[in-house]
Formats: C-alpha cells, sequence, structure tokens
DNA sequence: GCTTGGCACTCCGCAGACCCGAGTGCCAGC
DNA sequence: GCTGGCACTCGGGTCTGCGGAGTGCCAAGC
C-alpha cells in the first residue's frame, strides 16, 4: 500500500466530512476525489487508518469519521495556511481600520474574527503585566476624594477613586504627581510597582494612592479581560446541543475557563491548535481552539483565536485567525 | 360562571405551565390547585378562556397552553411582585458591594441577575448623554501627540489620541486645561457640547482638541455599550432551539437589538414587562423582556433586565430585576 | 342557571415491524 | 497490491396499532 495515498485519503476523509457532516464512504469518496482507485482499494486504507486510530466508525456499516488523532496529523501535515484572498484581506482593514481606542479594536476584532470563521471568536484584551506605563494621573474630584487614572502603553485605562485623610491643595496635587511620575511612568509594570512601593512610607497621602496604583497594576481581574462575539454561529451546531453547545455556552461565561483554553500566547505568529481532547476539559471534548498570541512589535502581549466544534475546517480558519492578528498587531504597533 | 374563579383558573394554567412546561388539563388542574370545583366546571371556565384569547391548545384533545394575552393579564391583573427573601437581599449585597468601579459594577450586576433569575441578563452603561462631565484631562504622549481623558458623573471615562500640528509647550498645555475645564466641567453633556464648540475658532489646536471631545462626547458607540451575560441558561431552553435559541442568540449579538428590546429607561422602579409578539421583533415572539431603568438619586440614566422565554416565572424574575436596579442604583449614588 | 358526572371522540406519542440503502469485510482473481 | 463481486450488518424512514390524556357535549341535579 502507498503511504502518501494512505496520507491522500484521511485529508480526503477530513475535508468531506468537513464539508458534509456525514460519515464518509468509500464509494462518495472516490467519486469526490480523484484517487484514481477502486472504493475496494480506499477500504483497505481506511481499514490501516482505523488500525491506526485515525478514524472511526460510528456504527458498523457506516461511513468514517475523522478522530482527533486524524484531525491532529490533517493540521500537523496535510495542510498549509492558505493565505487570504485580497478581497478578505481588504475587508479585515476597512474592518478594524476605522477604530478609535483599545476597547474598539477588541470589540471589532471579536465580531471580524467570528464572521470570517463563523464560530465563536475569543480576544484577550492586551495584558497589563508586559506593557509599560505611559501615564499616572491624579484628578482631585472633591478635597478629600482623588481620582487616580493608570495609563498603560497597550491603551489600557485603569481608574480608581481613592479617599484621603486629609484635605489636598493644589501644589501637594502636583508634587505627588511629579513623585509618582517620577516613579512609574515609562516603566514596565513589575519595575513600577517595586518603584511605587520605594514612596509608600513617606506619608499618609502618598501610601494610600500608591497602593492603589499597585493595586491597579497587579489586578488579576483586569488580566482576564476578555471579549466573546459569535455566540450566534452556536446555533449552526444543530444537533449535539447537550454534548456540545451547553458545556462551551457555560465556558464563554465563564472567562476563565476561556483563558485557560486560549492558552499561553504563542511568539512569532506561529497559531496553535488544540483539538478536542487534547484540550484541559472533557466537557469541551468535542471542540477546537485555534488561537494565537499578538501585540505590537511582534511580542505576543495577548491571545485571540476561536473555538468550534472539532469537525471544522481547519485551514481556512488557522488562516483568518492569523491574518486578524497580524493585521490587530500592525495596528497596535503604530499606536 | 363567577368572573374570579375564571381568572384563578387562567394564574393556574400559567403556573402549571411555566412550572411542568407541559400543556395543562382541567383534571391535573383540580387536583394541583384547590379550586373546589369539578374538572368538568374547570373545563367550561377553559372554553371561555379560549374564547377570549387567553390561552389555547396545541392541538385538539390536547391540555391548555397561556398565549400572550394570557400572560399579559397574569402579569397585569393576577400576580404581585414577590419581595426577596433576607437570603437573597444579601446574597445580592456581598455580590456587588465589592465592586471597584462602574465596568465593575456592571459586571457584576449581569451576573448577579443572571444567576438569580436564571435567564439571560443584559445591562446597559449608564448613557453619557444624561450625565456630567466631571473632569477633562489632557497628557502629553509626545509633543505633537495627546491623550484626551474625559471622565464623566457616571463614572465612565473616554479616552481619544488626538495628533497636534504645532508642538504643545507645557504652558499652552494648561492653558487648553483651563480654558476646556472652564467650559465643560460640571455641565450636562448637552451643554458641553455647546460651550466647547464656542471654543472651536479660537486656534486650530484647540479646535482639533475640542473636535475630538465633542466626538467622544456624542459617540453613539458609547451610548449603545451593554453587557450581556448567562447565555449559559439558553441551553434550558431544551428543544425550540431554531424557532427561539438561534433568534435570540443573534439578537445578543447584535447589541443595538438588544438595547432597542430593553426599551426606554422607566422611571420610579417600574419594571416593565414586554410579552413575546408584543416586542418589535418577530422572530423573538416566543421571548419576553423584563427591564427596568436605574441610577443614581431615582433618576433612570440606563436599563437592565433579563431576556427570556415567554414561558418563565414572572413574579419572580420581575422580583429579582427590581432589586437588583434598587441595589445598584443605589451604589451609584454613593459615588 | 350553574355545576356535575358520564360518555363518545380526537389525537398525540410510543413501540414494534418492516424495508431499503449505504457501507463494510472478505475473498478469489488478475 | 489492486479490483470486482458478494454476503452481511445496521441505521433510519415509514407504516401500523394502541393506550392515554384530554376535550366537548349532554342530561341530570342542586
Amino acid at each position: 500500500m502507498q503511504e502518501d495515498r494512505k496520507l491522500a485519503v484521511l485529508r480526503a476523509i477530513v475535508e468531506d466530512y468537513v464539508a458534509t457532516e456525514e460519515p464518509v464512504g468509500s464509494k462518495a469518496l472516490v467519486e469526490r476525489h480523484r484517487l484514481g482507485v477502486s472504493p475496494a482499494t480506499v477500504r483497505n486504507d481506511m481499514a490501516t487508518l482505523e488500525d491506526e486510530g485515525y478514524i472511526t466508525q460510528p456504527h458498523t456499516s457506516a461511513g468514517r469519521v475523522p478522530t482527533d488523532k486524524g484531525y491532529r496529523l490533517f493540521v500537523d501535515r496535510l495542510t498549509t495556511v492558505k493565505p487570504m484572498s485580497p478581497a478578505e484581506k481588504r475587508a479585515i482593514s476597512t474592518f478594524l481600520d476605522g477604530a478609535v481606542d483599545l476597547d474598539d479594536v477588541v470589540s471589532r476584532s471579536v465580531r471580524l474574527l467570528s464572521q470570517l470563521t463563523r464560530q465563536v471568536a475569543v480576544v484577550q484584551y492586551p495584558t497589563l503585566s508586559r506593557s509599560t506605563v505611559r501615564h499616572v494621573e491624579l484628578v482631585a474630584l472633591a478635597p478629600t476624594r482623588l481620582l487616580v487614572v493608570l495609563i498603560l502603553s497597550s491603551g489600557r485605562v485603569e481608574q480608581r477613586v481613592v479617599e484621603v485623610a486629609v484635605p489636598l491643595t493644589d501644589e501637594v496635587l502636583a508634587d505627588l504627581r511629579t513623585v509618582i511620575g517620577r516613579a512609574a511612568a515609562g516603566q514596565v509594570i513589575a519595575e513600577a510597582v517595586t518603584a511605587l512601593r520605594d514612596l509608600e512610607s513617606t506619608d499618609p497621602t502618598t501610601t494610600v494612592i500608591v497602593d492603589v496604583l499597585v493595586d491597579a497594576m497587579v489586578d488579576h481581574r483586569s488580566d482576564e479581560r476578555i471579549a466573546v462575539g459569535g455566540t450566534a454561529n452556536l446555533a449552526r451546531y444543530g444537533d449535539h446541543f447537550d454534548s456540545a453547545v451547553r458545556p462551551l455556552l457555560e465556558a464563554i461565561e465563564e472567562h476563565v475557563v476561556l483563558l485557560k483554553l486560549l492558552g499561553e500566547a504563542t511568539e512569532g505568529g506561529a497559531v496553535t491548535v488544540r483539538i478536542g481532547a487534547e484540550g484541559p476539559y472533557e466537557e469541551l471534548s468535542s471542540t477546537s481552539v485555534v488561537a494565537t498570541g499578538y501585540g505590537p512589535h511582534d511580542e505576543a502581549v495577548a491571545t485571540l483565536g476561536i473555538v468550534g466544534p472539532t469537525r471544522m475546517d481547519y485551514p481556512g480558519t488557522m488562516a483568518a485567525v492569523r491574518a486578524v492578528a497580524r493585521y490587530v498587531s500592525r495596528l497596535l504597533d503604530e499606536a
């Protein structure tokens, strides 16, 4: 038996199954793909593929369906990420170019991604920890009430209100601005935190402000912010409602779970594919995740991607995820 | 026939149908509710109720199901919003009290509301238009690049980056701050916009900054921000997937649609109920909306509520929506 | 004039029987 | 190693029959 024909058969099975959502049989295969051999031959190949664990039959005398292992091989060796068409590229840029701020970039990306892939899209907000402090602003709302605004290189803005014991004069405030600005501005979060902590003992007012700033910087809640879109695409899952859609909807609610699913931000533009039970959640054994890191200057500060059924168009999806990540990264370069 | 027994029958039908999700027949009805009459009598009442359009049968010789009109009557006349239990009240406060900023309040409310009602919860961010300008801050990011931060009384912060033609000195910046601050601070959005427009002709730099500020103030995108949660509850819809869940998922994607569904913010704590086809979207003819306005000082600046099947526990849901709205309003009072 | 028990009727939903077609595995021949 | 042939399996669709829940109506009773 020819090894490469066997792989061609696997590829054909995956493609057909993805397209039709039905177990694919030997006859249909030779008809749709010019394999140059008879159904019987294909059947032999299929038997081997099944022995090796790449495909299964839902029941005796039914067609074959790829297993997770089959998809894995398909993704790793049988497919190349197909480049986006010029039209698609244009769509991406027109869609994203109007964004006014970071929030807008994220929400547009999520919508774009879900439309391109027709899957549920997830975009993580650029993580605090890797960005630098661009500016800290103190605004007096009342004599003893202060608004602390933290502006980061990623475009993120965090704000907190602080009550201070002693009423603040304009001069004191100006001083505080300089002191804090000198300590934090331009630093990576981690460094800024250390520098600020050094100021803590100075006096009660400074201490309370520094506390809240540090708090805002290390706040986990912020690290976990994500945007989700395209949940309407879940409707296309058709049946498997309870087994597939319900756990996914639950995962979507739990942003922490989603973040874990997305996994680590990957450097260098590589798109990660996690297929079915490879992931950490057994309820999601029939969903795959296609994700990649993004961020300014090829430094992955966050992750974006899609979540969908294992039965999905991997080449197309991977292409879309990669293209959007690249475009968003370039947007962040400019900012 | 006694008019009030007829209504009791309707109430019983609604309650049973909501509880069991199955058409309710005359026999089961007299067994579960001490109506003091025989099934035959109930059948007569049911026939009248059906003539009057309050209930229907899915098919001949099946039990009865409330119509939209039936639910309407039930909500308007046959039920009172039942107060929350002390335990529930405590749950609400512990859940909401840890909120650090407006975003947090909104996201917590949405989660709380979806958990209390086991429905899809929607919370609109406090609308820009009714709030006042608390502060405008200008931050020089680079000599010709400026970050404009707009802080509103609702706690909302909008930020934009502006490029200016002429490099800015510290003095010019300070001047700009005072001029703009004087024009905008403390004003309602609408007034601030007019006041700012008056400044526009002063010089090119001011003009470009004012433009971006005005833009941020009237930006519709901001008016439309909402948070959605509890979509996992859609899984409980069971069947009716295509007819009920799909359009709802689509509506949830389209935030504009959701806003329209929520309707106008209502003053005075009244909870609005929109049942099935009463709403503007025919695809959502089997979903109801329970919503109410909320905001500081009894002034409704935004709306929150839930979206669910017409077949829902109205008294309980209305109670939860009202309780959460009240609590959130009180939170905003303090801020 | 309502209420009630009785009764015939309707119709859904389920279970069983059946058949068809798609697909397989295996084998003998090329 | 490929191919055609053949017997076998099994899911899914259709048809049928049946039981049960529920109705509508009627005549009798309070």
